[in-house]
DNA sequence: ATATGTGAAGGGTTTCACAGCC
DNA sequence: GGCTGTGAAACCCTTCACATAT
């Protein structure tokens, strides 16, 4: 993505590839319990495996990181988990907020995998009074009528918005408004942000969608059927698809009932 | 175009390209909004801004479906609505079962996106005795002991998990004896499944630490600065990435401290 | 006049296969 | 001998631009 941005004379190979990007928190996971249990080297074959990926690509992708590695031996653990930790920004420190604190938000709020990261919450915050000063995973919920005075005194550049879909614009351009330039977007909604922000989006439905698509496929194979399985269902009578229900969903979004943000 | 695969005389040729059966469901959801408020056709402009994506590559990716639109008026909306709901296989049935409800667990099954759009909560399942019988979303939450049964006598094959990296994988095995051929993996995990079986992965701090990424990226270009707001943050000392406690983080996963699925 | 459908060009990503270094 | 690092080939995806249809 980006439309070209400065293309400098490259210091040292500026630009690493988007997919290799998004591949590198895969390796870092992978190192990480390897470095957990001591290991001092790996194999590009064998991180490869660890991090569900092929030797060949995880080649090429350190290589735009620069030449880590030893060859006859591997990658030394502890010093790829340094450099890419690097790479991504995560020997720094990210406050974050989390905006909507439905199911979702507090899923989100206990997991510990944020704040081991790097990623500290430094905020949840929602739009029911209710919700003010209930503690959510040790953090005190915050009322939306804050949220610009909690980005600008943290320094808050990451917001998380688990709000419902209807809510999730006027959220997003509070943010933006506020300074946040990164948004990870769990409501079921296209977010419109200007130039130089970016945006994540996570859509549950639509990953149950791709799945059902492939599905789909495999029951209408009938060449060769390696797994001895009849795909498909035939019990209920084929739900037609309810336009409506589904249009009501995606404003509430990808959670339950959560009274959420409204425009200030 | 494609490898090839088993190249029939195309009885409409045959083989859409994965990234379009990725954007399929958010030109669905475009389309369904647009349904509601009874817009009778659309243009590929007019969709494409909806969607997200620009004009020439949804014309493409509908190119794949066949040749549904009308030249000089554009497309028809409930035609389309259908469609593409055939083609994803939307119009039956899939009965899914969620394993681990934590909160995560809990916001999906509170997730009215699924039901409206064909999937059917089968059945929730956790390893907590506690849990057995206690409702989320309307369901009764059944034991992991029944797992199986509950697989088989619903004729489930899309799974999703949503417990501590720890059981997913033993959860994973599970499903796939039973049947399970789809999973949808919540679960900070690369799982192992046999050929024939789809995983599709969500990870809620490998998108967190591709924006970090792209923020530091921000952060450490001068040239011309375009939002007047700097980047970065420097009030808490930079944390330093504690390896271990990463990977124990991982190992609970990205729900609070569910107590989830061991094996049987 | 207007907007779709699509060859062709262009860019990015993956895979191959082997040269290079330990 | 073993494993990394990387040009080159193959593949996939996006974008352009215009023929085609209403």
């Amino acid at each position: 993505m980006a439309t070209g941005r400065t293309h400098r004379p490259a210091t040292r190979s500026r630009g690493i590839p988007e997919a290799t990007v998004a591949r590198l928190p895969l390796y870092l996971r992978a190192l990480t319990a390897l470095s957990e249990r001591s290991v001092p080297t790996v194999s590009s074959e064998e991180l490869a495996a660890a991090a569900g990926v092929n030797s060949a690509k995880l080649r090429k992708d350190f290589s735009y990181l620069g030449s880590y590695g030893t060859r006859g031996v591997g990658y030394d653990v502890e010093y790829l988990v340094y450099q890419i930790s690097r790479e991504l920004g995560l020997t720094q420190d990210w406050p974050v907020v989390i905006v909507g604190i439905g199911n979702l938000g507090a899923a989100l709020a206990n997991y510990g995998g944020f704040a081991s990261r790097g990623f500290r919450v430094a905020a949840l915050i929602d739009a029911d009074p209710a919700m003010a000063g209930k503690p959510v995973a040790g953090i005190a919920v915050q009322h939306t009528d804050e949220l610009e005075h909690i980005i600008e005194s943290n320094g808050v550049s990451i917001g998380v918005i688990a709000t419902p879909a209807g809510a999730a614009q006027q959220v997003c351009d509070r943010l933006v408004a506020a300074g946040v330039t990164s948004i990870l977007n769990f409501a079921p909604t296209v977010l419109t942000v200007p130039d130089g922000v970016d945006v994540r989006k996570v859509d549950l439905s639509i990953e149950l969608q791709i799945l059902a698509f492939h599905e789909q496929r495999k029951a209408g194979e009938e060449g060769g059927a390696e797994a001895g399985h009849e795909a498909g269902h035939e019990s209920a009578p084929p739900a037609e698809v309810t336009r409506a229900a589904a249009a009501a969903a995606d404003r509430k979004g990808p959670d339950g009932d959560v009274p959420a943000v409204m425009p200030a």
